[in-house]
Parts: structure tokens; sequence; C-alpha cells
DNA sequence: TTTATTTGTTACACTTACTGCAACAATTAA
DNA sequence: TTAATTGTTGCAGTAAGTGTAACAAATAAA
């Protein structure tokens, strides 16, 4: 699954969520809604857990539901919850290269490069919340 | 080989062909120098031959060169040239959802705001000529 | 206590994609 | 005719991704 289905992934089932709140919903319940796996839907929810976007809860009555305000949670913060690597991470050629070269130079060149564009990227992400996503769905 | 990869290796290439120019060099050497396989390279530079930013000739005294200046040369025309899929695209997951159910339209949602930031970058990238990168290594 | 439900995680078979390299026809100049 | 070079295809080996099942741990209800 590639970051970008898991960050749309993601923001759909929170978006469940924000419906559904203050009631616990079950993965299998999201997974029907979105089209998903509830196993691998689990995983997604569960790195959300860990980083405090949404509680999860065991037993009868458990499932999952939004630990913040949709207002307080922004496109940025999900996508850092789901994603080891960071943001749209791009890759240069690290091997066969002697130091100090034009190549090797280059690949620094462009580390700092994709470094740029990552934050340009993560700045964009972060001025977007959950809220505003339900706000502008809703109003189409 | 990833899109960023091949970028960087692109201009690692047309680094080399811009130092030799007017001289024609032949793949396997501009493999050599940049640690990369020459029947790789080929393809790499085949293409861009194809979108006119170096020429190429088969014979003894064949090889690549620049068709262009370099500082004619874009990073944005450069990827364009050898990558099909637009500028570091991202997808979503489009099967196994309701026509006109939230997860459809958070797909749209989606589609855009990866589209947009698709622009951002180019634009970025445009702004980027072979002949400012060479002068800026240089000076490192 | 027992039962039912749900999360969190692992495992696995299957497929797909990637990789590095070799091979070779076509082209071109010596 | 020979040698060098591009352009492209193929291929074996490896890595990565996919979709799903399975099950222990946790929890609440019966």
């Amino acid at each position: 699954m590639s970051a970008s289905t898991k960050l749309s992934t993601s923001v759909k089932a929170l978006c469940y969520l924000a419906k559904a709140y203050p009631k616990p919903v079950s993965s299998s319940e999201i997974a029907a809604a979105i089209g998903i796996n509830s196993s691998k839907l689990r995983m997604i929810l569960s790195m959300l857990a860990k980083n405090g976007i949404v509680e999860s809860n065991s037993g009868t009555t458990g499932g999952f539901k939004l630990k913040k305000q949709s207002s307080e949670i922004d496109l940025q913060e999900i996508y850092c919850a789901i994603e080891d690597r960071k943001a749209f991470h791009l890759d240069v050629r690290k091997d066969s290269i002697k130091k100090n070269s034009l190549p090797e130079k280059l690949n620094f060149y462009f580390l700092d490069l994709f470094a740029e564009v990552q934050v340009d990227i993560e700045d964009k992400m972060k001025k977007i919340t959950l809220q505003s996503i339900i706000n502008k769905i809703n109003n189409n």
C-alpha cells in the first residue's frame, strides 16, 4: 500500500469516526464502509492510535473513536503517524561512486533538493485539517 | 529504478556531457564515470534523445552530446522526458467503493490535492536549470 | 466463570515489480 | 569489411507488495 493510498484510507476512516462520534466503531464496520480489508485497516488505525489521533478499545463494546477534535487533526500528523519514511520520500543512488566526485556532489545536491520539496509538501499538509476536508466534501 | 533516482542519474550524465561538450561521449564512458550499468544508462539517454535534450549517434565516432545549452535545460523537462507518469505521481484507491459515497468524494479530493502538489513541484523544478546546478556544484 | 466481541500482530501464499546484466540487430564511420 | 556504438529486448534472480487468514490478549456482558 503506497503512502498516498494509506493517507487517503486514513482520512476516509477518520471521517467515518468523526460522523459517528462519540460512539466507538469497530474496524469491520469502517472497513465495510470504505471498502478495505478489516485486518489491513486495523494496522493503520493502530498506528493512528499510537500517535494519539484515535482511541482504541478491545472487547464487546470496544472499537475506535477520535481522540482529538477534527479541527485539531491535520494531514501532516496523519501522514507522520502512518509512515516511517519522511513524507513523500525520494532517494538517490548511493553506491559505486567515488568520494568527492561530481556524482557524489550531485547526490548531495539532490538530497537537499528533495528535502526542500518535502518541507514544502509538509507545510501544505499542515494547513489542511480533517474538519476542513469534511466541510469541503459536504459542500459538494 | 525510482523516478527520483532516474532524475539524479540523468543529471549526472548531462553534467558529464556538458563538461565534454562538444565532443560526443559513449554510454559506457559515462556509465563508468557515474557508476551505473551502460545498458540501463542508454535506456535513459535514449529517452532524453527522443525529447530533444541530447543528440545520439551510432557508429565508431558516435555517442551522446547535449542538444541544448545547459542554461536552457531545466529539471522539469528532464523529468518529463524520462517518466511517463506525472511528476511524483501519487495515487488513491479506486475500487470497491459506491458511487457518490463519502469514500468516492474523498478520492476525488485527494486526486485534486495530489495534482496541486504535483504542480507545485513542477514549478519548482522548472526554475532549476542544468547550468545552475553545475554552478552550484562548482562553488562547493 | 464462561462466552462473545474486538483489537493488535504475525504469518503466509500469491502476485507483481524491480534489478542488474547480457545479448544482439541496426547504424555508422574508418 | 571491420569495429564501435546505439536502441531494445529478454531473462533469471531478488525484492516488494497484496490480500487474507489466524490467533493471542483484552474486555464487557451473560
